[in-house]
DNA sequence: CGGTTTTGACCGGCGC
DNA sequence: GCGCCGGTCAAAACCG
C-alpha cells in the first residue's frame, strides 16, 4: 500500500531533471549541493560546485563546495593487477565430477547421509558459489571516477534521463536510511550510482555516481539533458534549448571509442552552458523560481535551475 | 512475459 | 584470525 504511494510519489517526482547530468556532463568530482525544492529554489540556487567555468560563478557557492566536497575518488588506484590469480579458474562444471568423487569418499567416511542426488545438488550449489568467484577477477580494479552531490528532494531516486536498475540496497551504518545501488541499464554502460539519504538532513539525498556513460542519454536524442520528457508543453522548447549539457567525459570516450562504436559519432553539443555568447542567460540574469506549471511543482525543482531559458520565459514572469 | 525491485547471502577489504 | 562493513549477486517477487 505504502509502496504504491511511494511509487506514485516517485512517478510524480520522476520528472525532476537531475543534477547528475550536470555533474556527469562536466566530469566533476566532489559533492554538489543541489537544492531542488521550491523553498530552497527561492533562496537563490546555491550550486555547490564551481560554475566559474561556465561564467556563472555568480551562483556558485564556493564555500559550500569546499565544505562538502569530499574525495570520493579512492586514494590509491592500487595497481590493477591482471594477475594470474584472476585466471584462478574456479571449479568448472567439468571439474565437478572429480570433486564429486572426492566428496563421496569423504561422505563415505562419515556416513552415507546423502544420496547421489543430494550430492549433486550440493555440488551445484558449490559450483554456483564458485562461479561467483571469477567475478572477483579484478580484485583491485581501478574504480571509476566518482562524484557525489546532495539534492534536496523527497524522492531518493531522481530521474536523470538515464535508465537505472537497482541491484542492491544496504543499511548504512550510522544512518537510519538505506543506501540503494543502481546500475545503468544500457548493456555496455557500467555506470553505477548510489543513492542515500543524508542522516543529518533526511530531506537531502546524496547521490554518488561512478563511471561515465558510454552512450547518450536515452531520453534525449543527442545526449542533452532531459527536461521533462513527458511534458509536451515544454518539450518543444526544450528540444531547441540552449541549455545543452555537454559531457566531457563522454566526449573523451567518444574520442576513444568512436572508432569502435560509430554510435559515438553522434556529435555531442559543445558547452553552451557558458553564457558569454550563448542565448543562455547567466544565472544572475535568471530568476529561479517555481515558474513551471503545477505539474512540476512537486518535482524536485532542480529543473528550474537548469531548464532552458525559453522554458523559463514560458510562464509570465511577474 | 520481460524488465525491475526486493532482499538475503556472499565476498573482499580493512581495522583491531 | 576475526568481525565489521560496503558492495555485489541472484533468486524470487513484483509490476505494467
Amino acid at each position: 500500500m505504502e509502496k504504491k504511494e511511494e511509487t506514485k510519489a516517485e512517478n510524480l517526482m520522476a520528472n525532476s531533471t537531475f543534477s547528475n547530468q550536470i555533474s556527469t556532463a562536466l566530469g566533476l568530482q566532489g559533492i554538489f549541493d543541489m537544492p531542488c525544492e521550491g523553498d530552497v529554489i527561492n533562496q537563490k540556487a546555491s550550486f555547490g560546485f564551481n560554475m566559474d567555468m561556465f561564467g556563472i560563478q555568480d551562483y556558485c557557492n564556493p564555500s559550500l563546495f569546499d565544505l562538502i566536497q569530499t574525495p570520493v575518488v579512492p586514494p590509491q588506484p592500487a595497481a590493477v593487477s591482471e594477475s594470474p590469480e584472476v585466471v584462478n579458474a574456479p571449479a568448472t562444471p567439468n571439474s565437478l565430477s572429480v570433486s564429486s568423487s572426492s566428496t563421496e569418499a569423504a561422505n563415505d567416511e562419515q556416513h552415507t547421509k546423502t544420496t547421489a542426488e543430494d550430492q549433486e545438488q550440493e555440488q551445484d550449489k558449490e559450483k554456483a558459489k564458485k562461479l561467483l568467484k571469477p567475478k572477483k577477477k579484478n580484485p583491485k580494479r581501478a574504480r571509476e571516477p566518482r562524484f557525489a552531490f546532495r539534492t534536496r528532494s523527497e524522492v531518493d531516486h531522481l530521474d536523470d534521463g538515464y535508465r537505472w536498475r537497482k541491484y542492491g540496497q544496504k543499511a548504512v551504518k550510522n544512518s537510519p536510511f538505506p543506501r540503494s545501488y543502481y546500475r545503468c541499464t544500457t548493456p555496455t554502460c557500467g555506470v553505477k550510482k548510489r543513492v542515500e539519504r543524508s542522516s543529518d538532513d533526511r530531506s537531502i539525498v546524496v547521490t554518488t555516481y561512478e563511471g561515465t556513460h558510454t552512450h547518450p542519454c536515452p531520453l534525449t536524442p543527442r545526449g542533452n539533458i532531459a527536461v521533462m520528457p513527458e511534458s509536451s508543453a515544454f518539450s518543444g522548447n526544450i528540444g531547441t534549448s540552449s541549455f545543452v549539457l555537454p559531457q566531457p567525459q563522454y566526449q573523451q570516450l567518444q574520442q576513444q571509442q568512436q572508432q569502435q562504436q560509430p554510435y559515438f559519432h553522434n556529435p555531442t553539443p559543445s558547452l553552451s552552458f557558458s553564457t558569454t555568447n550563448s542565448s543562455f542567460p547567466t544565472f544572475q540574469e535568471r530568476q529561479f523560481r517555481p515558474s513551471l506549471p503545477s505539474l512540476l511543482r512537486d518535482d524536485g525543482l532542480l529543473q528550474d535551475m537548469i531548464v532552458p531559458s525559453q522554458v523559463l520565459k514560458y510562464p509570465k514572469e511577474e
